[in-house]
DNA sequence: CCGTAGACCTGTGTGC
DNA sequence: TGCACACAGGTCTACG
């Protein structure tokens, strides 16, 4: 569900009530969830742990605990992470008890989210993470970047965007509204963009990215910021969600295909 | 190394 | 109303 935007949202919306807080109890109830270490060694690594900072790295929300332990949250799908004060979620899977009274409540109906909590040193267990590419608002992210990520690739371009090792932080969504914004067909084969396709997308994908931030992120469906509220940029998509409709810049009937096994909607005229 | 299909999980929407 | 199936914001792994 979250791509960097919501991510980046919901860091926003919790650092000032976490931020300086004491973990002072730790549930979970879903032993899916701690990726590293599993079962109670987890729990144990936080308890007690004082949230110094909470920051994003791709799709990553990454709190920073004293004595240098790092707390990863990855949300994959359905996952969403708030402080309320009466959140009975159906899907509830943790609670973290803060010490000025307040909570994080983690729920995820699919449950494919996962948590490390991590000693220095430790990150190899984190493998996605590890290998995040650069920052797509960064300055890293750039034109020369991206044409030498994709040269003489063979894979479609869109499947390509949504390799973290590539990018970090592009998903199903802005994916595809970057490239109609570029004017490119998700199905190309990577190495065939030419540098002016590569600046165009690397300028797209940064201003869809930015813009989805000002407006709070996207709830197509399941995602909730930090303080449980909805997104804003549903109202402001172009080609995701819109199969079937007209393009909005031509008018021509917008098409849905699979492309590197995700739904992938894309204009056939205004995209070459 | 590269590219693709299937797996992981639970729910919703659609068509018959 | 029931049932079967496709699909869902994301990675991973296995396989050719």
């Amino acid at each position: 569900m979250p791509e960097l935007p919501e991510v980046e949202t919901i860091v926003r919306d919790l650092a000032p009530l976490v931020e300086g807080t004491r973990i002072v109890r730790v549930q979970v109830w879903d032993p899916l969830l701690a990726a590293f270490p599993s079962g109670e060694d987890f729990n144990r690594r936080l308890t007690g742990g004082i949230i110094r900072t909470i920051r994003r790295r791709g799709k990553y929300l990454c709190f920073e605990l004293g004595q240098g332990l790092l707390w990863l949250v990855h949300l994959r799908m359905t996952g969403r992470l708030v402080a309320q004060l009466t959140p009975m979620e159906r899907h509830r899977r943790a609670q973290f008890t803060l010490d000025n009274g307040g909570a994080l409540f983690y729920c995820d109906l699919r449950r494919f989210g996962d948590m490390w909590a991590l000693w220095p040193g430790e990150e190899r267990h984190a493998k996605g993470f590890i290998a995040l590419g650069p920052e797509p608002l960064s300055e890293q992210f750039s034109v020369q970047w991206l044409r030498g990520k994709l040269a003489n690739r063979k894979a479609p371009v869109k499947a390509l965007l949504l390799d973290q090792r590539l990018v970090a932080g592009l998903g199903n969504i802005y994916t595809d509204e970057a490239l109609f914004e570029a004017g490119v067909d998700p199905r190309r084969e990577g190495g065939s963009l030419d540098q002016e396709e590569c600046r165009k997308l690397v300028r797209e994908i940064k201003a869809v990215l930015t813009e989805a931030i000002i407006n709070k992120g996207t709830t197509f469906r399941d995602y909730r910021g930090g303080l449980g509220q909805a997104g804003g940029y549903q109202d402001q998509l172009l080609v995701y969600g819109r199969g079937g409709r007209p393009c909005p810049r031509c008018g021509e009937l917008l098409q849905k295909d699979r492309v590197g096994g995700r739904g992938t909607v894309f204009c056939r005229r205004c995209q070459r």
